[in-house]
DNA sequence: TCATTAAAGTTAT
DNA sequence: ATAACTTTAATGA
């Protein structure tokens, strides 16, 4: 968690409910508020020439939403649109930045969430930028399995569906499929009633 | 080699 | 039921 509910609520922010492919805010929208979620699953997204989804991010409960250019004065550069029926916590930037200015703790936790996410992107541009995209997947898986302690193979099973595999490494579905089964046969990974383990 | 298109099977709501 | 996801195959860059 980001930041204590409580402390958000006595702060004054308010309760939105999305249901899922419902947009929090779209690329070009003015940046005015901290989002946190406190229940369900929201994603960062752009959408190339062709339509093609790109998703820059993943965010579940207690996650806090585009926060990361509510500092500076720049238009949203992405989406963020629900994929489960959400439950976010929304409190304006100048309340959120009182807020920040009053607690050393809140600032510690706002920064340690966002060193966490520059973390996931430098990991996920250095895999992108491989050609090869069996690498682009273990990348990611790597990134995903790190969260836990058990470090032995087939120990983690990814929480992904491929369509989002895909979207998460720039590859298309079919060929992260292709991929995925060829992994198995290298022993890689194992496949179970269609979940990936690894 | 990977993306794209199409078609069909499977799972989740 | 219907939409979302998975899979296979053919074709083209």
């Amino acid at each position: 968690m980001v930041i204590d509910e409580n402390i958000l609520y006595s702060a004054g922010a308010e309760i939105k409910n999305y249901n899922p492919s419902e947009n929090l805010f779209i690329q070009g929208d003015i940046p005015n508020y901290y989002y946190q979620i406190i229940k369900g699953k929201v994603k960062l997204n752009n959408y190339n020439e062709d339509g093609k989804e790109f998703i820059q991010n993943l965010l579940y409960e207690g996650q806090s939403c585009g926060e990361s250019i509510l500092f500076i004065n720049k238009p949203y550069p992405m989406n963020a649109e629900a994929i489960t029926e959400c439950s976010v916590l929304k409190l304006h930037k100048s309340i959120f930045f009182n807020l920040l200015t009053q607690s050393p703790d809140l600032c510690m936790e706002v920064n340690n969430f966002l060193s966490q996410r520059l973390y996931y992107k430098f990991i996920m541009m250095q895999n992108i930028s491989s050609q090869n995209p069996s690498i682009r997947l273990k990348g990611l898986m790597d990134y995903l399995k790190s969260s836990q302690n058990d470090e032995r193979p087939y120990s983690f099973t990814v929480p992904l569906t491929r369509q989002q595999m895909a979207s998460l490494t720039g590859l298309c579905v079919e060929t992260a499929i292709r991929t995925i089964k060829h992994m198995e046969r290298e022993k890689i990974v194992k496949i179970q009633n269609r979940k990936i383990l690894y």
